[in-house]
DNA sequence: GACGATACGGAACGCACGCCCCGGTTGGCA
DNA sequence: TGCCAACCGGGGCGTGCGTTCCGTATCGTC
């Protein structure tokens, strides 16, 4: 690859990461290439298509993510509450994260599954109330970030929704 | 106003609850003119803008909405909950309303005020957390219409937003 | 230092959507 | 029943965006 070109890849990846964080996947792809000093054809030879550059800038992230809730950790209410927590964290600085876990792809679907495994070890051991399905966690889990994105204090939120997810109080 | 005018103004109206309802405001228009059987010219006869055609079918929806937050309940935990449920009942079965609270109007921005007067009463009864700002309930809220729309169990979804809500445990 | 391959920039295309306009039609009053 | 105003349908315009194309500039080699 020319020198030029790997450049210009990098000042791409660079925008984007910068903008998507900032504005989520609906940045037009025109202000990505403008932000990077140069045009959208320059884009294209490098990323086939938008989704494919949103996936180079989201993908090792989402990644991480997904391994931190496979990796087996300690206590499981605790494991599952503190993968919320960073989900939490993480969506709370970039925007594209909700985005990443929303657009259909592979690495969603195992987020979801790992999710599912991080719900039913934390509900064996009697940390979150039995009548939560996976699926419900993850639509939890999105509102969570939609949440954040309107400006709930995250502190605040996660602890609203580890504590609703424990075990019910009714008699 | 003509019989046929009249006429067709309703199969408009009709058919847009109906497809607002069901996808939301993100409907083409021509989509909710083709559904009434009449051109996308005919609806503009009878609403200015696709906002105000929008509006003209969440606008007495929201507004009650605001008024049985405004209506001073019994207890003010309980009212404040129900509030929430009704929200949630109603968003459950027409995605409109998440929209009709979200874009900017003078309804939306009185939704707002009336749910911070329950919050308010509601916290001064020790109901709920005193932690929690009407921005953080806003935010919220819209999460958890966020979360109904991705499939989550209503009634589920309440159980945990409430009891979250609720004072915290913490030592 | 010249030449071919490679990459660049931006104009242009296709598409979807909100919105407008106009020739034809229809309703209701005289 | 005839006439005119009101109304209808749908084609068309402007915009924004993803994507493609091509003439031109640049890199790296001989």
């Amino acid at each position: 690859m020319r020198a030029d070109a790997a450049r210009n890849r990098e000042k791409v990846l660079a925008a984007a990461r910068e903008l998507f964080a900032s504005k989520g996947i609906d940045v037009p792809l025109d202000e990505i290439a403008a932000h990077a000093g140069v045009g959208p054809g320059t884009v294209y030879r490098h990323f086939p298509t938008k989704q494919a550059l949103f996936q180079a800038v989201t993908d090792a992230r989402v990644s991480a993510m997904v391994e931190s809730a496979a990796a087996p950790a300690g206590d499981p209410g605790a494991a599952l509450f503190a993968f919320l927590g960073r989900m939490a964290d993480e969506a709370a600085a970039k925007r594209d994260l909700s985005d990443a876990i929303t657009v259909p792809s592979e690495l969603r679907d195992r987020l979801h599954a790992a999710l599912g495994g991080l719900l039913e070890r934390a509900q064996a051991a009697g940390a979150v109330r039995a009548d939560v399905t996976t699926k419900d966690l993850v639509a939890l889990m999105k509102g969570m970030l939609q949440s954040l994105h309107e400006g709930a204090n995250p502190a605040l939120l996660l602890e609203i929704v580890t504590s609703g997810l424990q075990s019910s109080r009714k008699p």
